[in-house]
RNA sequence: GGAGAGGUGCCGGAGUGGUUGAACGGGCACGCCUGGAGAGCGUGUGUUCUCUUAACGGGGAACCGAGGGUUCGAAUCCCUCCCUCUCCGCCA
């Protein structure tokens, strides 16, 4: 959410930045809103304040054993009148949320202007692409072959775009968990949270997957609950609702989850195994930041989040993203690609973008310099660490042999127990 | 799911209709005292909104789990919901 007093202050520069976000958002309704809604704060304060003061001379004027009849007469009109005009209040009040709560976060000034993917910018790659010298496989080629992923039993037991990992298949999947999480929390710092993977909708709101992106979320209907899409949600909303003392900052958590997309509105497009799914598995990183540092830490955080890649050997590039292809809450974002041999494309992993103050102001997430200061909001950031699905299609495609088996690169041997994978039977 | 208890400020804990934003205690901050520290004494200590001011500041409104209601007036009475704790039941 944006500041309103920022909003009164700046609608251009607001107006701009959701324009070159791509997003709608009427501004000039919310100020309209907001002036109205002064104005009837001003008539509706003034006749409290009268209220008050005749319900005073009520008690004083009982204790006296006068009567009041005339002044208990004309604080209920008062009182009717504030009643009509604080239900106009809360109408203003809503609507003027409504319209908030829609408003993206605007871009930094450093963010590239454009469109779409198109105008995202290239920052720097890593490692040496790959070259074959046999026929190469995609990884659903290799994931059949080996006998480590089953698309199809998933398709039965739950549906398309849930992947079921088998033997040395599923010993990967969590040794690359183990490795994230340990990486993470040993050597960069972070905290190890392992949280609820369903939440409620305050939670979701306060990241700012609602309003907007309802559609993209799995909910249980029953509890008025939310499937996690990514562990940003539980670990940023840790802290929802509190004032955090100056010693905490800055935070750092990362946690593993099951993430949970519907992925509405992407129908037909990249169906094919892993590229797409409605369940994966990622390690996330999570930090509650200085608002004067924020940018340094996205920049530690991008770092923290590429390192596993280097650590595993597989290529990778960062991409800044354009003002159009920002997310709705972001205010300057990297991806992270992994190069696929077999699509011969890059693939995003990771996402890591800084919120600004957009998620604490939401989430009425605040901290306090000293004993005597202010609360303000601190700004919030967060980026995979990194999303597993697309990094098993670069491992498994990167490290495929020409007898048809999957080497294990050398940091995840001590997690897997075996250096190589083959079938099995 | 059943029965009971409870949700008040940074914390503990009063308060059952009228200057109660809230006694009292603790904590914390500042000051005095001290060679220094402690003890002691004194002062202060919330948030949000709004008006006003160049600014310091000042005026006002709201907030005692949330939302409604009763009343001239609600932390205090009534209703609904949420949460926590204890016991019982069920269950991985």
């Amino acid at each position: 959410m944006l500041d309103l007093k920022f909003i009164r202050e700046n609608p251009s520069l607001v107006k701009e930045g959701i324009k070159n976000k791509g997003e709608m958002g009427d501004v000039d309704a919310i100020l309209d809103l907001d002036e109205k809604r002064r104005q009837i704060i001003q008539k509706v304060e003034a006749l409290k304040h009268e209220r008050n003061d005749l319900s005073q001379q009520v008690s004083i004027l009982k204790k006296e054993g006068k009567s009041a009849d005339t002044v208990i007469q004309r604080t209920r009109d008062i009182s009717q009148s504030i009643k009509d005009q604080d239900e106009e209040l809360k109408n203003l009040e809503i609507s003027l949320k409504n319209e908030l709560d829609r408003l993206p976060n605007l871009p930094h000034s450093s963010v590239p202007v454009g469109k779409d993917a198109t105008g995202n910018v290239v920052i720097r790659a890593w490692g040496k692409i790959p070259e074959f010298d046999f026929e190469i496989s995609n990884h659903l080629e290799i994931g059949e072959r080996l006998d480590i992923l089953d698309f199809p039993r998933g398709s039965k037991i739950s549906g398309r775009g849930f992947p079921v990992y088998k033997g040395q298949g599923a010993k990967l999947e969590r040794a690359l968990i183990n490795l994230m999480l340990d990486t993470q929390s040993n050597e960069h710092g972070y905290k190890e949270i392992f949280p609820p993977f369903l939440v409620n909708r305050d939670s979701m709101y306060g990241t700012g997957q609602l309003p907007k992106l309802q559609e993209d979320m799995y909910f249980c209907e029953l509890d008025d609950l939310f499937l996690i899409p990514t562990a940003e949600v539980p670990i940023t909303n840790l802290h929802r609702d509190e004032i955090l003392a100056i010693e905490k900052l800055p935070l750092k958590y990362c946690g593993y989850t099951a993430c949970f997309r519907r992925e509405a509105g992407s129908w037909g497009k990249e169906t094919r195994g892993f590229l797409r799914v409605h369940q994966f598995n990622k390690v996330e990183l999570v930090k509650i930041v200085f608002p004067e540092t924020s940018y340094q830490e996205l920049e530690t955080l991008l770092k923290d989040a590429s390192r596993i890649l280097e650590l595993l050997g597989i290529p990778y590039r960062v991409v800044e993203l354009c003002t159009g292809d920002l997310s709705f809450g972001a205010a300057k974002c990297y991806d992270i690609e992994v190069w696929s041999p077999a699509e011969k494309r890059w693939l995003e992993a990771s996402s890591c973008s800084n919120f600004e103050d957009f998620q604490a102001r939401r989430m009425n997430l605040r901290f306090r310099r000293s004993t005597t200061s202010k609360p303000e909001f601190p700004h919030t950031l967060n980026g995979s660490g990194v999303a597993t699905s697309r990094l098993m299609v670069a491992l498994l495609e990167n490290y495929q042999t020409d007898e048809g088996s999957v080497m294990v690169p050398d940091v995840l041997r001590r997690y897997t127990g075996f250096n190589l994978i083959k079938r099995e039977d």
